[in-house]
DNA sequence: GCCGAACCGTAACGTACGGTACGGCTGTCG
DNA sequence: CGACAGCCGTACCGTACGTTACGGTTCGGC
């Protein structure tokens, strides 16, 4: 909340060229991590040094700039009309977590998140803030209409949707995310990330649903 | 799971003179993150790059000994006897999520898990396992006894405790701890995390609590 | 065909830092 | 007291890498 508002719809300001290169860096970061070097990624681009210079400033710059573009080709975000019944509302829910869990578990979005926690300690560039604002507060301004919407039509219950929002986030992840940016090997195959966005779903109307009596199942 | 069995008690081998350079390496690294260098800890701490050497091989292994260092010091695990009724067990859940919550905030957890996180991309040393080792997992093996005993004592329903746990981990953490790895500040005071710990716990319990009936709130 | 801009490839520079070597100081043992 | 081990402080070395500079090539406009 307290995050600077980063603008995030400056890709357009990208030629052909530059996003190659930009896709160029990013290969080289899922593959090699914050280790990455100007040379490797000229030479990935084919481009010279120097227009990376040109481009992008400095490293920093270069580093903003692909994760901004990797952030901008993420904004798939199909909000979903208002879906009034239980049935289209868990449907929902269960996409969201579903979707959720393949980003976080995703090679891109691990390489990502590592280079920008690493680099929010050391804090001169804000790609912590990036990251932050293009995954875990993007999805709850994707979701969080759907949490209203289902409250509306009163099928949810709730006083806080940014609570509520948080308790569906954390049923979701769990410890998944910190895991993985640790090092864990964690498999993640189709079948245990719709499980697992079943099970969260189901958690969540336990908590929220209107309904009484509801119960939550481990399985 | 999958993890290497890190040995962490061998912080014994460890003389006074040695523990006081691994908690000036420790502030250090809270204070500039990875971005430390070997001189640097070598006058903080008051002694030579060559004893640095010595004693701990190359910065890794520095890195590495100040990270178990600091676990062997968080080692503290009053496992709770078992208080079979449920004021007790909503007590001691209540007292593992705040204690979490306590420590996933902290300055220095903060630190080594930035640290940890960046070496675990290209993984040369086993930070990342050592964190999660002291931290998720330890947890996960003192909670998981309490989650039993709850469940003998006719408390709790679960088929696995693991899940189980999991369920309990994303509840109390939900966003905290990503939000903090990425730089965003987020103010926990005393009063939040004790009032977090305990919608937690009450969500839980909604969940997995063996009476049936039982709805979770959200304030 | 000619010019300038953009860009590629590469060489070169400067610095930061990991790692090593060495002289000097202190305490301990014989 | 002398020998010696451990350690501090510092100078030093080698390398990796960010950054800059420059010659050569391509290409659109005239």
């Amino acid at each position: 909340m307290l995050l600077a508002n980063a603008d995030i719809d400056n890709s357009q300001a990208l030629t052909e060229r530059q996003k190659a290169v930009l896709d160029a860096a990013l290969r080289l970061l899922v593959e090699e991590g914050d280790h990455l070097t100007m040379t490797a990624v000229a030479r990935r681009a084919s481009c010279s040094k120097e227009t990376l210079y040109k481009w992008f400033g400095d490293r920093d710059g270069l580093l903003t700039a692909t994760v901004q573009w990797q952030a901008s080709k993420v904004r798939v975000a199909p909000v979903d009309g208002k879906g009034l019944d239980l049935a289209s509302l868990t449907a929902s829910l269960e996409r969201f977590a579903s979707d959720w869990l393949k980003v976080i578990s995703s090679d891109t979005s691990i390489a990502l998140n590592r280079v920008a926690v690493g680099h929010a300690g050391s804090g001169k560039d804000d790609l912590g803030a990036v990251v932050l604002e293009n995954g875990r507060f993007a999805l709850a301004k994707r979701l969080k209409p759907v949490l209203e919407a289902g409250r509306q039509a009163g099928l949810l219950e709730f006083s806080d949707a940014e609570t509520a929002f948080r308790t569906f986030f954390g049923l979701v992840a769990r410890d998944v995310q910190i895991r993985l940016l640790l090092g864990d090997r964690l498999e993640l195959t189709e079948a245990a990330i719709g499980g697992d966005a079943a099970r969260a779903t189901q958690q969540f109307l336990a908590l929220h649903g209107a309904k009484p009596g509801r119960r939550g199942s481990d399985s």
